[in-house]
DNA sequence: CTGAAAGCGCTTACAG
DNA sequence: CTGAAAGCGCTTACAG
């Protein structure tokens, strides 16, 4: 395999300097569009491509920004890369991605040898971090971007999973029927914890109440996050109300396994078994299951953008981007066209 | 925050130039002892730790080791990255982790722009990539190291899961009641699919049959990896036959689940149910949940020494190395000490 | 608008 | 065994 070419190659290849060359690469004003053009094509016909370390070395930034996130292999994560890489791409920034499997790798990460730490800039993804560092700041003076996540030390792109709860309560309490809920545990041994699933349970729980709709305890049901889950939760319930009943999923990937076990068992969503997911994932269109929606790519490309404003220099104070969910109404909740949800 | 320091300001407090630093930094053998001690101290004074950038940039090697695994959450690539670090910290390497969500982004992991690509070394995890690349060979010139997987192509590190399916079939053969197994299902939209479970299922049979004991296709049920998983298909099984009965879960984390609804249930581990896990995770010794257990740490420990073997030239044939489970015997299957299990 | 030069933090022959 | 120098692939004032 030949050597990548390098800033010289280019630069003789479209008779100019490597000043010039590299003033290209960085979006510098000051280049004749002729010129720019003539350095574009000699890159374009060498395969050239910028070498991240010697960016790095000579300019102190390397174009690359660390994605922290936890290691749990869910379409929440997926959705977010890809509305961070969508807005980071375009800006020739790189993503480096480090699961953290422990509270030992995170803080490697946050040392200084790793190559995590020298990155440009760093979204942390779904942590509050605040219980866990001194002042709860991260040993870093790279600009830090929390999604999924609040502390107002940083900017912090959420969503209102109180109010996704609340809408799934007063959305549910409309239907005749007992109302039920799935809970996601949080895993014991996870690093850090995140709150969301409590906080949706808080808001759909206030929800009912105002509604006036009974919610006794048993009606909840506490699984881990798997579709295996929603499985055993529909089965717990039909222990205790005959159908119709109405399910809040709590996440969409336990919803799925409600559905899965309403069909195992002959019973209709939408009809005998009401069920609503959360989250707004992709596979839930097809499968015509409810949902209160996140716009997670949204809120992934709003982090990214306010990480390049850091990156670029801006140094105000932290800002907090709320976002809001949205409720799908499909088959699962609503099997006819005939009564469209208005809230 | 101050700037880091560098090998000049090291240099001048050890009274050497920056050349003899740089060669204990590379543990370069022309070093008399005492300025190597001089060096170290004044590194250890200063908080001096090497740019990988500029060791890039300099030398060729960045001292940086791309792990490229599944991007799912199991206690196995915890152990596996555990046996990595192992051996590959000490020898001051540093691991960057790259976790495949989908085929684009492993693709772009292997172009050159990004920072996986310009790394020293690559291990593989779990992978059998032949289907999915010209020749069955990765895009790269760097050294690549699989394991948890085999391809004729490079050196790979894999465990006989076949063996190991044989020896729960044997295992269990030898009790009374029902023999029942658990296969974990691959997931179809997982970019590569591994064929672990498959192996170890077809080892199983294998045995069973071997020891002349039936097997009917109803049971062995098929379940994606989880707690809850394991809990269905307890129950399944109780609806064919009765206690005592015995059940290969095919991995720990299933294997669980069985117990926690044995539990509920009211059924006794090990007497009216015996349950034999896979993949031998330190949290199956409190359990006392007996399994064919993976020496994974060793796995990813063998898999570092091969690729530090390559990244330091060696050049010959690609090796397999393969590894043997061992079965632990617990409490889940053998509840008192009468019988200690004999192969 | 552009080229030549200095410098980023290292490694590595080359001399001594 | 060790220092001084050249060079890795870039960026960025500095002159023009």
């Amino acid at each position: 395999m030949k050597r990548k070419p390098t800033i010289h190659e280019v630069a003789e290849r479209a008779g100019v300097g490597i000043g010039t060359v590299s003033r290209v690469l960085n979006n510098h004003p000051a280049v004749r569009p002729e010129t720019r053009a003539r350095v574009l094509k000699a890159m374009e016909e060498l395969g050239y491509t910028p070498n991240p370390h010697a960016r790095r070395i000579a300019g102190g930034r390397s174009y690359t920004v660390s994605v922290l996130l936890p290691f749990v292999a869910t379409e929440f994560y997926r959705r977010l890369l890809e509305g961070l890489e969508g807005v980071l791409l375009e800006k020739r920034y790189d993503l480096a991605l480090f699961p953290i499997l422990s509270l030992a790798r995170l803080e490697r990460y946050l040392e200084s040898t790793t190559l995590a730490y020298l990155t440009d800039g760093l979204i942390l993804a779904s942590y509050d971090l605040s219980e866990r560092f001194e002042g709860g700041r991260l040993p870093t003076d790279r600009p830090v971007v929390l999604v999924d996540a609040k502390n107002p030390q940083y900017d912090s792109v959420y969503l209102d999973n109180r109010l996704g709860g609340r809408m799934a309560g007063a959305y549910l309490a409309r239907f005749p029927g007992a109302v039920f809920a799935i809970k996601v545990e949080e895993e014991p041994d996870r690093v850090f914890r995140h709150t969301v699933f409590s906080e949706r349970m808080a808001g759909f729980r206030e929800a009912l109440l105002e509604a006036g709709r009974p919610f006794p305890e048993d009606h909840l049901y506490v699984t881990r996050l798997s579709p295996e889950g929603g499985r055993l939760a529909l089965r717990h319930f039909l222990e205790k109300a005959s159908p119709p009943i109405n399910v809040f999923a709590g996440a969409d990937q336990v919803a799925l396994g409600v559905l899965e076990e309403a069909q195992r068992l002959g019973l209709t969503p939408g009809k005998e078994v009401r069920v609503l997911g959360y989250d707004g994932h992709p596979f839930t269109e097809e499968l015509g299951l409810s949902t209160v929606a996140q716009p997670v790519e949204a809120m992934g490309a709003r982090a990214a953008q306010l990480l390049l404003e850091r990156m670029q220099g801006y140094a105000g104070p932290p800002r907090a981007v709320r976002f809001e969910p949205t409720l799908i109404e499909r088959s699962s909740t609503a099997p006819s066209k005939e009564a469209p949800y208005v809230p």
